[in-house]
DNA sequence: CGTCTATTTGAATGTACTCAAAAGCGGTGG
DNA sequence: CCACCGCTTTTGAGTACATTCAAATAGACG
């Protein structure tokens, strides 16, 4: 499988594409690599770009007074990460975006991004479905966020990213949950004594 | 102004739509009142139709295993309610929802809703448009809810929702918090106590 | 007016954080 | 190749934030 593929299979899960679109549609991007701790987007510049994600992981997050990064959405292999407000609108971004591993991308311009939708109308209906499934998922983040002890808190975290916990420090996972690193240290001690017995 | 024109002007914030298309847009709505405290969807059954809401105020919520609310989101004048998932995939809801007060909305059928992303295709740019801003204002939610503490969330939900707090009880504003009504009685306090000081 | 629910108050408890120190681990340069 | 440095993880003590439970009070509504 050509590197690109990945791309078009996620779009034609929802739009149709024949060969001459799949074309036009792929020459819209560029293919970027960056090393781990590379920045993709820093919080008070403007979002130029949409990223996917090709293999690697990397963080949308924000940091707060206290100098602490809140991770708001891990992006792994075949997800899209931007700062869509600042994106849209063309202003300074809130959140920050940052590699976690080496990672390869493909990423679309704002102005790449606007001709899709003026010369193939279906984006339209594509966006229309990735926005509404991503709603879907951060309600369903948020509920659970928000509602739940920790423990239950990270039980979803390995649900939702399987095999992510392996892959990242667990300093990532607390500022994803909304915990301390001590804190996670802790439940993961305790769960490992109570698996044992 | 005509009850109905509220929902229109909505609309046209964001799309433009002529005089035949703006009555046949009409005619797919039906509207219905509420008592305060009745149901509009219960967990478990199918989500069918998308609700608007002209004068009053809906909570969606799930409840937990322990049999407390959970308020995910109020839908107040001119917010949209429904169980997006179970509406999309015509699916048992995960949420419920219900009225808080004597409410007035305007309600659309799945159906009807098909028809008009099939009949006016630039509702998929509408629906698009509102997807995206309501991603971004759940992101704002979910970053301000999970890494505040209690009373900065208050100061939040006061700001979101500027007097909601005189309309609804104490109860479901901490329902909304995912806090108790216990410490969100004494935070009131604290706060009033500070205010005169 | 009586009943039912919401709010307040307080004590005891649990959950999660801060701070500090020690141990582990990975990368880099000599 | 290993010694050192910096960062992550672990551990623990003390503390702050938020909950539970219970009881008293206040409000809403028929």
């Amino acid at each position: 499988m050509k590197y690109y593929e990945q791309i078009v299979e996620q779009i034609k899960k929802i739009i149709e594409l024949d060969t001459n679109e799949t074309e036009w549609f792929l020459s819209l991007f560029e293919k970027k690599t960056y090393k781990k701790k590379e920045w993709i987007l820093r919080s008070g510049e403007v979002c130029k770009y949409e990223t996917f994600v090709l293999k690697g992981c990397l963080k949308i997050f924000y940091t707060d007074q206290q100098g602490t990064d809140n991770t708001v959405k891990f992006a792994i292999e075949n997800w899209w990460a931007l700062d869509l407000q600042s994106f849209e609108t063309q202003t300074p971004a809130f959140y920050s975006i940052q590699t976690l591993e080496d990672t390869i991308t493909f990423r679309i311009s704002r102005e790449n991004h606007l001709l899709l939708y003026e010369k193939i109308p279906k984006f339209e209906k594509y966006k229309r479905m990735m926005y509404q499934n991503a709603y879907i998922l951060l309600q369903h983040r948020m509920t659970q966020q928000l509602f739940e002890v920790a423990e239950e808190k990270y039980q979803h975290f390995t649900d939702k990213y399987p095999g992510l916990e392996l892959r990242i420090s667990q300093k990532e996972i607390a500022s994803y949950l909304g915990i301390t690193p001590e804190f996670l240290s802790m439940l993961r001690k305790k769960r490992m004594e109570q698996s044992i017995s």
